[in-house]
DNA sequence: AGTTTCGGCGCC
DNA sequence: AAAGGGCGCCGAAACT
């Protein structure tokens, strides 16, 4: 029978739910249920729950054990529609999808709030309007025809599938929280800072770092203070334009040394010290809000803790309960095998059908053996890298994987000519931010004049290049994000059978936290869910894509 | 006094 | 060696 439902909350807390045919529409009568988690569990036949949004519904269930196994997120959708089309600027909310549909005043997408520590309070909340069950249909059947009339029909429907299911993650995430010991995490900080005064003010070790700057200046300095450092060096009889460390690196000054080390824990103090803890860590374990495709290019955000950037020492703090591992699996190399998957370069796919180390395989076929050369040469050309040994060596590059380089270069140009640009799955990157709605997409802005001038090499305006920097880069970390979203789908699958639960992604690393018997299974579950990610997003091809893989109690521990 | 931007640096 | 992509976070500085 019928495998997709949908489910709209309704005003009295219970919710709508129906069942679809393959046309989107209802195939049956609309059934108003009190319990939203009865609703969902009662239906254990539903393959796919269809509904406004997978923040405003799953949190619910989840908290009363009730998971599902696919969803579609129509909002999600939406936005991946709307940037498909070249339409990104317009409001995205289901509401103002079907405000266009039926011609009537498109309402602006409500504000987006931010995370507070500890508030935990998106849990409840229906964060935008809501919608009748027929309505949301009514958006998602002209969706379905939307995909259809996407470039790639396929991609595009297997995009929105997929960062639906990497929603399903980030919420289970957010319900599982990342294993941390906030004990062990003390005594890191102890360990590196000193005791802390009365009052709030720096610990011992950065107080003594800050006398020691001082006393190299021969007057009070606040290293803190990147001005008062600037002019503390002029006086000193040294230029520097920024307290940079890699330019206060080269200065021959005896307050340089105990600056940076200054600059390194005031950093850990402030980010991840003692607040820190008390803001975001509850009953053993690190509860950021993650945000699946909460970037341009669909790599996902955290709100809250600065999760994606865990200091390496703290991670010390990253514990596995007793009896329990962390299985920690990193993708090798994983953006130059993805721009060898999606410029189908034949050299390149043919490096990156190894296993072994991208990088020296790249050497040894164009850079004679350096390998610390090719990697330059390749994030190089990935980044757009613009001067320096970079342009030297990505000329060895462009004659031994002409195609590759090839691809970044038309998508540069692209960028700087305006046009759109699109992952391998069909995300696409808004050609620059508009005028009218500058809420930040974190593109560079165009210039108003710049719009009927030819590209031409070398010639483009400062802004023009950025976003041609942008676009190059763009396909490839965003190519990766496609991929990733489908290594998370196959590995939650995989995972589903067992005790073990996703708790943490970064980019190109995943952490499964799991009974100790179930590791070599999540071990080779990621193996299997990589392989797969590999064919599903960029079909058949020769290209790997191996991860690193530790089973380990404390995620310092790997790697 | 409250809000936004900047400088710097953590992660990929 | 030098400076090219994406983020979030913090305090201070620069606004209103």
């Amino acid at each position: 029978m019928t495998d997709r439902w949908a489910l709209a909350p309704a005003e009295d807390g219970g919710v709508d739910v129906a069942p679809l045919g393959p046309d989107g529409l209802p195939a049956g009568p609309v059934v108003r249920e009190e319990d939203p988690s009865r609703a969902v569990r009662s239906r254990p036949d539903v393959t796919r729950w269809v509904w406004r949004s997978t923040a405003e519904v799953y949190p619910r269930l989840l908290a009363t054990g009730v998971r599902v196994e696919r969803c579609y997120d129509v909002e999600d959708a939406e936005t991946l529609l709307l940037g498909h089309e070249g339409r990104s600027g317009e409001p995205r909310s289901a509401a103002a999808a079907l405000a266009r549909l039926r011609g009537g005043p498109v309402p602006p997408d409500p504000p987006q709030r931010s995370a507070e520590p500890g508030a935990q309070s998106t849990l409840f909340e229906p964060q935008g309007t809501r919608l009748p069950l027929t309505d949301l249909l009514t958006v998602y059947a002209e969706q379905q025809r939307r995909h259809a009339r996407a470039e790639h029909p396929d991609r595009m429907r297997l995009l929105t599938a997929a960062e639906s299911a990497g929603m399903l993650v980030a919420a289970e995430m957010n319900h599982a929280g990342l294993p941390w010991r906030a004990d062990v995490h003390r005594a890191v900080l102890h360990d590196l800072l000193g005791e802390r005064y009365a009052g709030g003010g720096e610990p011992r070790r950065l107080a003594e770092l800050a006398d020691e700057v001082s006393a190299a200046f021969g007057r009070r300095v606040r290293p803190d203070l990147p001005a008062d450092v600037v002019k503390a060096f002029a006086q000193a009889g040294i230029k520097v334009r920024s307290t940079r460390r890699w330019e206060i690196e080269s200065v021959d000054h005896p307050a340089v040394k105990p600056l940076l080390e200054y600059k390194r824990l005031y950093r850990i103090w402030v980010a991840h010290g003692w607040s820190w803890l008390q803001d975001w860590v509850r009953e053993g374990r690190f509860r950021p809000e993650f945000l699946a495709g909460g970037t341009v290019t669909g790599r996902w955000v955290t709100n809250g803790g600065g999760a994606l950037q865990i200091p390496r020492v703290i991670r010390r703090a990253v514990v596995a309960d007793p009896g329990w591992r962390l299985v920690v699996a990193d993708a090798d190399q994983m953006e130059p095998r993805v721009l060898a998957a999606i410029s189908r370069d034949p050299g390149l796919m043919e490096v990156a059908g190894r296993e072994s180390d991208l990088y020296q395989e790249v050497s040894d076929r164009a850079f004679s053996g350096d390998r610390a050369q090719a990697k330059l040469a390749v994030l190089g050309a990935i980044y757009g890298q613009t001067s320096g040994d970079g342009l030297k060596n990505l000329a060895a590059l462009r004659r031994r994987f002409p195609q590759a380089v090839a691809y970044v270069d038309e998508a540069a140009r692209a960028g700087e000519e305006g046009r759109l640009v699109r992952t391998w799955l069909g995300r696409t990157c808004p050609p620059a931010a508009s005028a009218a709605d500058d809420t930040g997409e974190g593109i560079p802005a165009a210039e108003e004049d710049t719009g009927d001038r030819a590209w031409v090499p070398g010639y483009a305006s400062t802004d023009a290049r950025a976003r041609g920097r942008f676009a190059r880069n763009f396909v490839v970390q965003g190519s990766a994000a496609d991929w990733a979203l489908l290594l998370l789908a196959g590995l939650r699958r995989r995972c589903a059978s067992m005790a073990a639960e996703l708790v943490f992604f970064q980019h190109d690393e995943v952490i499964v936290h799991c009974p100790e018997e179930e590791a070599e299974a999540v071990v080779a579950a990621i193996r299997e869910a990589a392989d797969l990610a590999g064919r599903l997003t960029f079909g058949e091809t020769p290209v790997r894509f191996p991860f690193t893989t530790a089973v380990v109690e404390c995620y310092a521990d790997a790697k």
